[in-house]
DNA sequence: GCAAGGTC
């Protein structure tokens, strides 16, 4: 058996394909891992990377005396699994195989996958011969040809790649424990650092600290309007900017008619075709049309992995010759490009446009198959039409224009006018992407003299730079190297979910730019793009077999172990400079009360705004509970009372903006003050100025305290308190009823809780006393069903029952046995006999009758007599012998409160028949009979 | 709990 094995699946698949010819590919699954099968050949596909390197045990604890951050310098590395089946398959294939070919991509990470599968088929056969298949485009001539070319694994092309490995686990793993346990974080909160984020998120540190450090020069800009034959025309001083006021003034006082055309320029300019799209170029693209880089990258690897376009991730801007122009632009023919593609054909540029940047391991993006608006929705057709557009453009000419410049004279002032007009769109009528701006001036003749309509001396600022944007954040980094085609958005997807940027354009927070001062200061190498640079020189000695991957490893072990030297002499002073500069992170704003500073605290899963001034100033702010989402500070500051709003963060769901906090507090309890009776708008704002915001507050303040703040006497402060108190009690009530549904009702879509509460409340429903006293129509009312309504009317009697009882001082134990036995209400407890109570919960008839009386007592009514346990048992016998009485009529007979003969012989047919069902004719037989 | 690089 003759064993292939590709870098991906979708590779794997389409190798087998081509090499099969018209042969039938057999498809299988092994563990949900896909393998393909033809005459004696089999090919497999990885998926990337299917080992990873890490430390040898032992190294997980950071905070390990003996294995310090320091010392994974010099830590062994092991190669793990990461994907168990995929490695499970091959070694299982690999035992039977007779020939293993790698055909992995054409590039340093493709040579080192291949590497790693090497070793995996070794591991289990050691004597197999192993060779390697290298092609730049899966197309049938590049496979064919690769596979009758079989060539061997080139081992110092796989080292250069395990150096890049090694050297970017021992810095970024020990750099990030040592930063984050100086800085005391741990779990989400840990700082990390690495070869290619740090210097990424220095750049966007050093781009902030530039805007800040900016000071805006004034200038002045200089034009005239004039007009020919009802057009108007805007011309500039030749000056350009004027950074000297006088001077403008003086060219703008001297800017006067006779204007004279002195010259016109007559040209043509090329507008060049736009080239081949790689990964960069792409983004780029894409983020005109309004999506982020991850976004982008997302659509495109769904339209790959559905056949509309070709692999996303490459460098490449450059048409392979493998690559069949012709057949791509057949398979768009027909659909909603056809008329597109039809002038493309017509018009074609005799070779396509290329880019500056050539490479072996995939062709640029192009579209690979036909598709239409309805099959693959908003988003993803606009990809897909950017891509085929963008090929389209590569193929079409180029757009020329015409130019024209003017020059004119203003007694001794030039001015200059230029305009452009398309006279062929070429490339631009089927990439509209980019607008064309014509701009068409009237023809003038030189000597021409014209009239000053207008002068205007505009006043401008020089700006500071420019956020990068993620998508030219991007292309800086490729520009300098860091990360790679396939890694770029996700690095910046990392600064932001490590909470060092935010926003976009991006914006450094300053626990970003407290990492990036320390490294600077300490740990430079890791912020500079020049690292990357250097190993990458190392990498490509490597690959010459210049240099030996150990050698290379060995000394950046040496320069780490010197930044070590360094980090660790500082470490205190490192830690609390981050501290403190991020302490300010969590600062809200100066306490109304004391002005010292407001701080978000977090304390397990609650969290609230303190004052810095405690325990001497006890202002706070409650927030919601953090599993609506963590609190965190915003840039915005609230203009009444100084202070940051307030945002809760929660993963996977929109930010709960809270606003200012004070604000927010004030407003969500100007409802609670208004329900004390003698609040009014004056006195709210009189306690609001005294810092007094809920009737919490008021209910717990003294009164002469109280009357001062709220400018009223001693006796009505007394009274306020009371009102306090007592909205408190509603409050209370409130929000136990609040919970009482949440537990109750199940949450389902369309109805909230909150709604329903709402509506509760506006039907006079405040507490749980009043659901359960409620009418079935008013829950109804509220949004919820028959069955639901009487599920919650009935959990609300039943704990308002509840409560009663044991108010009444029946204990727990035996309450659960009343609601067990189906009596379990006060009213039970008042009107049903004892003897019945005690059968039917099987409770002692004396502690039934303790229970009994504690409940009539408390609820005023006359306590019945006792019966003891004796008595019953004694009647219970005197009525078993009445013939005709069983165990069930006696049960029935205690409901009526006959327990004995002798109570059997006083009642009254009648009524006892009407309350036990028992037929009168039978109890005159059993009274008769006892008479 | 750490990097960067593949791929999904």
């Amino acid at each position: 058996m003759h064993l292939i094995i590709a870098e991906k699946n979708i590779s794997a698949n389409r190798i087998a394909q081509i090499l099969a010819g018209n042969e039938k590919v057999r498809a299988s699954k092994d563990g949900n891992v896909s393998a393909y099968s033809f005459d004696t050949k089999t090919v497999v596909g990885l998926k990337g990377h299917v080992v990873e390197v890490d430390f040898e045990p032992g190294y997980t604890n950071w905070r390990s005396e003996v294995h310090t951050p320091r010392s994974l310098i010099d830590a062994g590395t092991i190669k793990k699994p990461t994907e168990k089946k995929i490695v499970g398959l091959i070694q299982k294939l690999s035992k039977k195989a007779e020939l293993v070919t790698i055909a992995t991509d054409f590039d340093t990470e493709g040579e080192l996958i291949g590497k790693e599968a090497y070793e995996l088929v070794r591991a289990v056969n050691p004597t197999v011969r192993i060779n390697r298949a290298r092609f730049s485009a899966i197309t049938p001539p590049e496979i064919r040809s690769a596979f009758e070319n079989l060539a061997e694994l080139d081992f110092a092309l796989a080292a250069a790649g395990e150096a890049r490995q090694a050297v970017d686990l021992m810095w970024g793993a020990s750099l990030t424990r040592f930063i984050s346990l100086a800085a005391r974080r741990g779990g989400k909160n840990i700082l990390s650092v690495g070869r290619v984020q740090s210097p990424t998120l220095a750049m966007i540190v050093e781009r902030e600290r530039e805007i800040e450090s900016f000071v805006p020069q004034t200038y002045w800009m200089l034009s005239l309007a004039t007009e020919k034959d009802g057009m108007p025309v805007e011309a500039r001083h030749t000056a350009g900017r004027f950074t000297d006021h006088d001077a403008a003034l003086a060219a703008e006082v001297g800017t006067k008619e006779p204007l004279v055309v002195t010259d016109v320029k007559e040209g043509q300019k090329t507008d060049r075709a736009p080239t081949p799209f790689d990964t960069t170029t792409f983004i780029v693209a894409a983020s005109r049309l309004g999506l982020s880089a991850a976004n982008a990258m997302r659509i495109a690897e769904d339209l790959y992995m559905n056949g509309y376009i070709s692999y996303p991730r490459t460098d490449n801007t450059v048409y392979p010759k493998s690559l069949n122009l012709n057949g791509i632009l057949d398979t768009l023919k027909g659909g909603v490009f056809d008329a597109d593609v039809t002038w493309v054909q017509k018009n074609r540029r005799p070779v396509p446009t290329r880019g500056k940047k050539e490479s072996t391991d995939h062709p640029p993006i192009h579209p690979a198959g036909a598709a239409t608006r309805e099959a693959l929705g908003p988003d993803r057709w606009k990809v897909y039409e950017l891509v085929v557009r963008r090929f389209l453009a590569t193929l079409s000419p180029d757009a020329t224009w015409t130019t024209t410049k003017c020059l004119f004279d203003a007694s001794g002032q030039p001015y200059t006018a230029t305009g452009g007009r398309l006279i062929s769109s070429g490339w631009r009528r089927i990439y509209p992407y980019s607008e064309a701006k014509e701009n068409v001036l009237p023809a003038f003749v030189p000597g021409e003299k014209l009239p000053i309509k207008n002068v205007n001396l505009e006043e401008k600022q020089t700006q500071p730079p420019a956020r990068y944007s993620q998508s030219r954040l991007i292309q800086v980094m490729e520009e300098l190297g860091l990360g790679t085609k396939s890694t770029r958005h996700e690095v910046i997807g990392k600064l932001i979910s490590r909470r060092y940027v935010e926003g976009n354009p991006l914006r450094p927070t300053l626990v970003g730019r407290a990492v990036i001062d320390a490294l600077d200061n300490h740990a430079e190498t890791i912020t500079e793009p020049e690292m990357t640079r250097t190993l990458e020189e190392h990498m490509q000695l490597i690959k010459q077999s210049q240099r030996s991957r150990d050698d290379v490893i060995a000394e950046s072990r040496e320069m780490l172990h010197r930044v070590f030297d360094g980090l660790e002499a500082h470490e205190k002073e490192i830690g609390e400079e981050i501290m403190e500069q991020t302490a300010e992170e969590h600062t809200v704003g100066p306490c109304p009360v004391c002005g010292q500073d407001l701080r978000i605290r977090h304390i397990g899963v609650s969290q609230f705004i303190g004052c810095t001034g405690y325990p001497e100033c006890r202002f706070n702010i409650s927030l919601p509970g953090s599993t609506w989402g963590k609190a965190i500070r915003t840039e915005e500051v609230c203009e009444k009372h100084g202070l940051a709003h307030v945002r809760l963060i929660r993963k996977g769901s929109p930010p709960w903006t809270i606003g200012c906090p004070l604000c927010s507090h004030i407003a969500s309890n100007v409802e609670a003050l208004r329900m004390m009776p003698s609040m009014t708008d004056d006195l709210m704002q009189r306690l609001h100025a005294h810092h007094i915001y809920t009737v919490s507050e008021i209910a717990g303040m003294q009164p002469r305290e109280l009357a001062k703040a709220a400018g009223v006497d001693a006796g009505e402060a007394a009274r306020l308190t009371d009102e306090a108190e007592g909205a408190l009690e509603i409050l209370r009530r409130r929000s136990e009823l609040r919970k009482f549904v949440r537990k109750v009702v199940p949450p389902r879509k369309g109805r909230s809780h909150a709604k329903i509460i709402r509506s509760l409340l506006d039907q006079g429903v405040g507490d749980i006393r009043a659901l359960a006293r409620a009418e079935p129509a008013v829950v109804k009312k509220a949004g919820i069903g028959d069955a639901g309504a009487a599920e919650l009317l009935g959990a609300a009697r039943g704990l308002c029952n509840e409560r009663a009882l044991r108010e009444a001082g029946v204990p727990a134990v035996s309450l659960k046995k009343y609601q067990a036995g189906g009596v379990g209400s006060p009213d039970d407890f008042c009107y049903l006999p004892i003897p019945y109570l005690a059968s039917k919960t099987g409770i002692n008839p004396e502690t039934v009758h303790k229970h009994v009386d504690l409940v009539c007592r408390h609820l005023g009514r006359p306590v019945p007599e006792k019966i003891t346990r004796a008595a019953l048992e004694r009647g219970r016998k005197e009525l078993l012998e009445v013939p005709g009485i069983g165990e069930a009529t006696v049960d029935r007979l205690y409901l009526a409160g006959i327990y004995d003969a002798a109570t059997l012989r006083e009642a009254d047919p009648e009524k006892v028949a009407s309350i036990t069902g028992i037929a009168r004719a039978r109890l005159h037989d059993y009274i008769s009979h006892l008479k």
